[in-house]
DNA sequence: TAGTGGTCTAGACCACAGC
DNA sequence: CTGTGGTCTAGACCACTAA
C-alpha cells in the first residue's frame, strides 16, 4: 500500500509531533512554505493539515500560523458493543432471560429516566454467559418509535438487538457509574454488596425517545477499554 | 453565522438520512449528480460526503455509489477530562494531597500494571474538592520519557496535570471497572464496602512508558458521560 | 496592512468494482 | 467496459487578525 500524497504530507508532521521533535506551542511551516517544500497545491497540505486538527495534534490561528498543540487528556473513543457479541466473541454461549414484561401507557412512569411521551414497553432480563448471570438489564422502549416492539418477542432475543435490526436512531447519550448489585443481588447471583459498572444509554431518533436501557455488570466480569489513539482518515 | 456551501451541502445531507427520509441501504446521488444540482466544483461535494462518512453516516463504494450507512451501536466519545478541571468547573477548590511518594528504580516491581522498564516514581495521593476526598489516585511515572518528574512538586499540583505541560504528545489506553474502596476507604473516607468507579489510563510517548494510573471514584461522586452520535469508524 | 488560513473553482488522471 | 469515487493541480478571492 502506497501512500498518498496527503497521508504522507500528515504522516511526517504527525511524527514530529508525536516524537517532541516539534514541542507544543511551535509553529509548524506555513501552508505555503509545505506546498514549496513537497511541490504541491494548496489543498493537498490543507487535508493533511486538517486532518491533524481534527486529531487535536494542531491549532490554527488566521495570521499567526499553524502551532503544535498543547496535549490534552480529552476523550477516548469508548467501545460499547452488543453484549451478545462480547459473550459470544469469549466463546461462550449467549442467551437473554426475560424477567418481566409490562406495558405502560402515556402518562404512566415507572422512574423518571424516560420522558413520558406516549405508550412505552418496560422490560427485565438477564443476560446469561454459559448458564452464568452475565449483566441485568432494565429497558423502557417507545413505541412510537418502535411500533414493532410490541410484537416482538424477547425470550430469546435480547432487546438490544432486536432494537438494531428494526429501528434507526439518531443519536445516544452514555452515563457510567459505579453501584452495588442492591435489589439486583438475587437475579445475578452475587452479594449485595459487589461493585458492579453501571451503563446507562438514552437513544434518540430524532425527537422521539427510542429506548432507554440501564446494564448492570457485576464488577469482575466485565470491563470498559476505551483506546485513544489517532484516527485516520477512510 | 452563515454557511459555507460545503456546510450547506453537508447539513442537507444529514437532515435527509436523520429524518429517516433516506434510508439506511439507500443510494445517494453521485458526486457529479450533486455538483450539477449545488452548481459547484467537485471537491466541495466531495468535501461535504467525506466528512458524513467519518461520522459514519454514509458508506462509499467505488462505481456502485455512496449508501446511506446502517447505524451501528459501535462506539462513543467518552469524555475523561483533567480531575482539576471538573472540581473547579462546579464552583469548588481544589487541591491535591500527597499521600507517598517513592522511587522504584529500574527491576524493583511495585505490581505488573507497568512494565519494569527503567527507573519509576510512585505516588498516591488524594484529589480533594472543598475539603472532601474526592478521588484516590495511585500512579507510576517513568523518568525515561520524564525526566524533569524527579525534581517536580507534587505537594499541590497535580501529577497529571503537570505531565500535560511537561510530556508532549502521547498515545493512552483506559481502562473502566467497579471495584468496592476497600483499602482506600480511609483516604477516601467512605466506607470499604462502598461502590467506586475504577479509571486506569496508561499512557505512552513512542514506545516508552509515560505513566500508569490509577483512580478511584467513590460511586456517589462521580460519573462518565458520552455523548453520541455516530462517529469515525477506523 | 500584510500574511495567514478558509474556501472554492474547473478542470484532470487514475484505480477500482460493478455491469 | 464504463461509471464511480479518490486524489490532485494551479490558480482565485475572502475573512480574519496579529504585527
Amino acid at each position: 500500500m502506497t501512500l498518498t500524497l496527503d497521508q504522507r504530507i500528515r504522516s511526517d508532521l504527525e511524527s514530529r509531533i508525536r516524537s517532541g521533535d516539534w514541542a507544543p506551542g511551535r509553529r509548524i511551516p506555513t501552508e505555503r512554505e509545505l506546498m514549496a517544500q513537497y511541490r504541491c497545491a494548496r489543498m493537498t497540505v490543507g487535508k493533511a493539515i486538517g486532518a491533524l486538527v481534527s486529531e487535536g495534534l494542531i491549532e490554527r490561528r488566521k495570521k499567526a500560523g499553524s502551532f503544535v498543540a498543547r496535549p490534552q487528556v480529552r476523550t477516548a473513543v469508548l467501545e460499547i458493543p452488543d453484549i451478545a457479541a462480547v459473550i459470544l466473541a469469549r466463546g461462550e454461549t449467549y442467551r437473554f432471560e426475560l424477567i418481566a414484561r409490562r406495558l405502560l401507557v402515556a402518562g404512566e412512569a415507572l422512574d423518571a429516566r424516560f420522558a413520558d411521551t406516549g405508550d412505552r414497553i418496560a422490560i427485565d432480563g438477564v443476560h446469561v454467559a454459559s448458564d452464568r448471570p452475565f449483566a441485568h438489564e432494565h429497558r423502557l422502549i417507545g413505541l412510537a418509535a418502535a411500533p414493532g416492539a410490541g410484537n416482538a418477542d424477547f425470550r430469546e432475543r435480547s432487546p438490544g438487538s432486536w432494537l438494531l435490526d428494526n429501528v434507526p436512531w439518531t443519536v445516544a447519550r452514555h452515563r457510567i457509574t459505579a453501584r452495588q448489585a442492591g435489589d439486583l443481588a438475587t437475579a445475578l447471583g452475587v452479594p449485595r454488596v459487589l461493585a458492579c459498572l453501571q451503563v446507562e444509554r438514552w437513544t434518540w431518533r430524532q425527537a422521539d425517545p427510542v429506548t432507554y436501557v440501564r446494564q448492570v455488570f457485576p464488577g469482575d466480569r466485565y470491563d470498559l477499554v476505551a483506546e485513544f489513539s489517532p484516527r485516520h482518515g477512510p
